[in-house]
DNA sequence: CTGTTAGCGCATTCAT
DNA sequence: ATGAATGCGCTAACAG
């Protein structure tokens, strides 16, 4: 492996002459600059960041956790994890992949042996656990995702409650009565994820505010189970001619099972999606309000980078920032009418 | 920080004796190694990860080039990367994450400052540029996807030719003549894909060997075209009574538009994937030959380890490892056989 | 000012 | 079981 001695011999000039020229942090004359650039050319020659770390205390390494996958894997995960990894070379970081299965046990390990210099934490629950422990360690982190105590740590999030408000807005606009929320799975809101618990409150905050009567059903990972409860759900009694959907994970199931029942969309009855992926539909162009993936990557990682930035500075404990991400209504295909299907109700 | 010679002090020993009693690469007496052990405890105290790396010359990180991401972003590259991460952990590995959008740079930057023991090549193409990067380097690499040339770099990979062949011949079994082939998109061919280039290979090795006719056509991203190419695929003059489609991440909007022609799925047309992921099927349960993601995944994470071992141990050039895995065949539902409209042919 | 020397950061491991 | 050398780069103090 080449040092920087080699390069120092190479170009004539003391290791610490190669250093300043690497680091900028000092002036050097042109002469010797371009020499020693030379030299680091002709070897590619790179600094070890192990050594670096040693000395800096910086590794210039963000920790990406993962959630545990106790419901399977969800599509969203990966999508962040590559689009925080771009925005954190943006940055100047490497991002280091914790599948936290471990959870916290495995943040403790990095965050004490300083494999990075923060950590983003990913499907932020309510009340995490993660949160107390990078507080107790005194380690950088920021949040995707809101939990319950916004003053806790930095965080970013879609406003999921105005996201699901905003839908049902939209179809109360278009002349919508009767309206079907269907939320996340059973299994997300009992693990307290932030997204699936406001989503709740804000489709439950929609119709006194509307006038429409909404109806609010959870979802299930079970596919045939799911099934029958949009069967149901399309026959109750003054049936929706409008359905929201936020467990979009499972959209192509439910417009088959919508189809199933023998209704077109969005002629028969109206779909809007909240909270899907961006290119990513599964299959159709519906009314949406999108996960903003880019905007809340590139906040998260910015967080993350200000919260190692202050913790360098010592400085006096400053209030962690955050950014609530307005939803933005995608109107894809017009939003259709209550069809011929709401005069038999 | 607490450093080894804050444990040392506690205990009443040297440095070097709580080392020992870290890795255990030497006998200690019960005694002095409890006392070790109760400092350890009592001041939480864990390694320093750039000391030992720069002692060692050991990260015991596994670096995960991701594609450039060109034709946007691939559900499957997020899947591999969390079960990659999770079989990483069982090796005793972390992973850190490259969206190599910098591409050899980037690998180059990370193999060069010592930030990883090894890499681990996704969406590799037949020629891939960073192959030859790693060779130059010497740095240990496996592949996620198979090379035009097996003996550069250990890989594995599921063998594409055998899965495509296999999708036919079990259609032509259940009594399909007619078989039309949806490959993957012409992006991903003239990139070079491995498993693009394999999976047009053996749908056309397919067509002789069953004697069925097996027409063969590309897929594209943009889906308002896709539509109208299956539209047109449906109606030459012997309509297929089959579909293949390997595009599986078009699957809900080919569906779609073989509804739209008002074809059910599978009286009228019998619809086989190949290459999807498990458990995403896009709201299907079709006959299919999925993407073995966990094998993978645990393969190419063992074939890495076993490529730091080899170096480390500077053996002579062990040929490189590899797995082709076989092709598995899910029936879901039974296929259909050919429906009335063959007749009509 | 520009360049050099020396010491530090932390864990490992060979001699003693 | 211990002291000392080692790996590599950074930077304060010093010299020209």
């Amino acid at each position: 492996m080449t040092t920087i001695k080699d390069v120092a011999q190479r170009a004539g000039v003391a290791p610490s002459t190669v250093s300043y020229v690497l680091s900028g942090s000092r002036k050097i004359s042109e002469d010797t600059r371009r020499t020693v650039q030379q030299a680091i050319d002709e070897l590619g020659y790179h600094p070890r960041a192990s050594a670096r770390t040693l000395r800096s205390t910086r590794t210039n390494v963000l920790a990406l956790a993962l959630p545990r996958v106790a419901g399977g894997y969800r599509a969203v995960d990966g999508r962040f994890a590559i689009e925080i990894s771009d925005a954190a070379r943006a940055h100047g970081y490497d991002v280091l992949l914790m599948t936290a299965q471990e959870g916290v046990p495995g943040l403790r390990r990095i965050a004490r042996s300083g494999q990075a210099d923060a950590a983003i934490l990913m499907a932020v629950e309510m009340d995490d656990p993660r949160i107390a422990a990078m507080l107790e360690l005194g380690f950088p982190a920021a949040l995707l995702g809101r939990s319950a105590d916004d003053a806790a740590l930095p965080w970013t999030d879609l406003d999921w409650e105005a996201a699901a408000t905003l839908a049902v807005r939209e179809l109360a606009a278009a002349g919508h009565r009767d309206i079907a929320y269907l939320a996340t799975t059973e299994r997300e809101i009992q693990a307290q994820r932030g997204y699936a618990i406001r989503g709740l409150a804000g489709a439950r905050r929609a119709a006194p505010e509307t006038g429409a009567d909404v109806r609010v059903h959870q979802s299930t990972g079970d596919m045939a189970r799911l099934a029958r409860r949009i069967g149901t759900l399309l026959h109750g009694e003054r049936p929706p001619t409008a359905l929201v959907v936020q467990h979009v994970a499972a959209l192509p199931h439910i417009l088959a099972a919508v189809a199933a029942e023998g209704l077109r969309v969005p002629e028969d009855l109206a779909v809007v999606a909240v909270g899907n992926l961006p290119d990513d539909l599964g299959g159709q162009d519906l009314p949406r309000v999108e996960l903003p993936v880019p905007e809340m990557s590139a906040a998260v990682t910015r967080l993350a980078a200000e919260a190692i930035a202050t913790r360098t500075q010592g400085t006096s404990p400053t209030p962690p920032g955050h950014l609530l991400i307005p939803p933005a209504f995608v109107p894809g295909p017009r939003i259709a009418p209550p069809g011929p299907r709401a005069a038999n109700a």
